[in-house]
DNA sequence: TCCACTAGCACTTTTGAAGGGA
DNA sequence: ATCCCTTCAAAAGTGCTAGTGG
């Protein structure tokens, strides 16, 4: 199994409710916690997997999600609900996709089977939430949409996608990072959480008629589909012709009876009641006038836009002026969320109960009895507020992809780039004030020294024995891995300095 | 021939601008 | 001038399907 285990001694919680995972993190408080751990990682976090029913309907036939090229968001979405974070402090809630096992699959008639061994995983690409940062309160208040997730095989893409190979398989992994605090020097830390039971098959196109008929009855968007099709104009001139109906169709009668009414309500929630995404800009969008109502995007683009920016007011914010331009560089230049890539290993890993007790053997019923919960899943919450998209400039993304060739030959982990927010904060010595500064932002050197200090935070594990040794280990050995892997290793360049530079606006804003 | 993949289609939902009324 | 509500066209998200290429 692919996870990612640094530190045994966690603790996890079992589901406190029938419908939802609920992942605790308790760990021990008997001095365990190192020098200079942030609080983050000493809160008893809970994260649920929310919709579980529908992801059971799903899992027990087989997940699978399309991939295309332009894009494809995930049905069922990701929605979590998180407890037990500060309510006071800022976060920073973001999303990727691990591969779930080494292997490769194949549709064959009835089932999938095994087809080889994987292909190298391509770095990871996050989808960070567009309301980060928020403060704890604002991420447990409403439970956290990732509907705009989107997925794709082209490995090309600019449009803020997750890149996944098809016929393998993956799953969907949180992450929660605390923003580090300038003001009390401390620096953020990170949670990272599994979701194996909405592990799915990418493909590009259904192989299991079961899964599309599930989704045609659940997601509103197929409604046309349903009543096997006929709806659809298509449809109805065939049934007009004698209903010849085509295989698909014919595979779709054979099991598809169920009205949309109870889907539909399901459904229907599950997307109306999330949080918008922000897609920080692909060519063809248009610059809305809030472009810049998102502090995180605001604090971005003051503190990552470069020299040029740098000498801009930071109320001064021409959205509309940014990656929307006909500039014929924009198609290259996208959302943060497909820039950021490959989180390093440098985490804590929460995983399913069931799953941990695979890997390590262990329960901690002790753990839910000392924090016995937590979200009223049957409770309505008030709808979010909706946020609308929101651009970058050109030049902040293109002066975050300048750098020293080297970088990619030593990738920080993010456990580093904040070990240097911190020590910057320090050196600042009031680093409340200084951040107001923007000019010092300039100053600031892009490459920065290395490994100068101690870090603060545990420093990333080998990833050799991880699914992430692929990022980390350099060209792969095949003749076609070695394009890929140097993809991965620009990925993971151009996202490190972005995390960084996303951070440290983060301590600033 | 098989299989993975793509582009375009028809359909539905979502979004946001525009307009009108209080 | 502002706010709220309604309307409507455009954009975006679906699975379907014919066709392509390895």
């Amino acid at each position: 199994m692919y996870v990612h285990e640094e530190r045994p001694m966690l603790d996890y919680s079992y589901p406190l409710n029938p419908l939802t995972n609920n992942y605790g993190f308790y760990p021990q408080g008997n001095g365990m916690i190192s020098h200079g751990e942030a609080e983050l990682t000493s809160l008893p976090v809970h994260v649920a997997l929310e919709g579980r029913e529908l992801w059971d309907k799903f899992s027990n036939i087989g997940t699978e999600m399309l991939i295309t090229k332009t894009g494809r968001r995930m049905f069922p979405s990701c929605k979590v609900t998180v407890t037990g974070l500060n309510p006071k402090v800022k976060y920073v809630v973001m999303m990727d996709m691990v591969p779930f096992d080494n292997n490769k699959y194949k549709w064959n008639r009835d089932h999938w089977e095994l087809s080889g061994k994987s292909e190298p995983h391509l770095s990871s690409r996050f989808f960070i939430h567009p309301d980060s940062p928020a403060l704890g309160e604002r991420w447990m208040q409403y439970p956290i949409s990732f509907h705009k997730l989107k997925l794709t095989n082209n490995t090309l893409n600019s449009n803020g996608l997750v890149i996944l190979h098809s016929m393998h398989k993956y799953q969907p992994r949180l992450h929660i990072v605390q923003a580090p605090d300038p003001c009390r020097a401390q620096p953020g830390a990170y949670l990272r959480f599994t979701f194996p039971e909405a592990a799915f098959i990418a493909v590009t196109a259904y192989q299991n008629h079961e899964i599309t008929k599930l989704k045609i009855d659940n997601n509103p968007f197929a409604k046309g589909f349903r009543d096997n099709g006929l709806n659809r104009k298509r449809f109805r001139d065939k049934d007009v012709q004698g209903k010849q109906g085509s295989g698909q169709q014919q595979s779709k009668t054979q099991s598809h009876q169920a009205g949309p009414s109870d889907s539909d309500e399901e459904a229907d929630e599950t997307v109306s009641s999330s949080v918008e995404s922000h897609v920080l800009h692909s060519p063809d969008m248009k610059a809305p006038p809030t472009a810049t109502s998102n502090p995180f995007i605001s604090a971005f683009m003051n503190g990552g836009a470069g020299q040029q920016v740098w000498t801009q007011s930071p109320t001064s914010h021409q959205p509309q002026h940014t990656l929307n331009s006909n500039n014929r560089d924009s198609t290259r230049l996208s959302s943060l969320q497909y820039i950021c890539a490959s989180l390093p290993a440098g985490g804590r890993t929460l995983v399913a109960p069931q799953q941990q007790q695979d890997i390590q053997g262990i329960h901690s019923p002790a753990a839910h009895q000392a924090y016995p919960i937590q979200p009223d899943m049957d409770q309505s919450l008030p709808l979010p507020p909706k946020l609308s998209r929101v651009n970058l400039p050109e030049n902040a993304l293109r002066s975050l992809e300048m750098g020293s060739v080297l970088d990619h030959l030593n990738p920080w982990p993010l456990s580093n780039i904040l070990n240097r927010i911190h020590a910057r904060a320090e050196a600042s010595g009031n680093a409340g004030k200084a951040v107001q500064g923007q000019p010092q932002h300039e100053q600031l050197p892009l490459v920065l020294e290395r490994d100068t200090r101690p870090p603060f935070f545990p420093a990333a594990q080998d990833c050799g024995t991880t699914p992430y040794a692929n990022q980390c280990s350099g060209p792969s050995e095949k003749p076609g891995g070695v394009i890929s892997a140097n993809k991965s290793i620009c990925f993971q360049m151009i996202s490190v300095r972005l995390i960084f530079v996303f951070v440290f606006s983060l301590a600033t804003s």
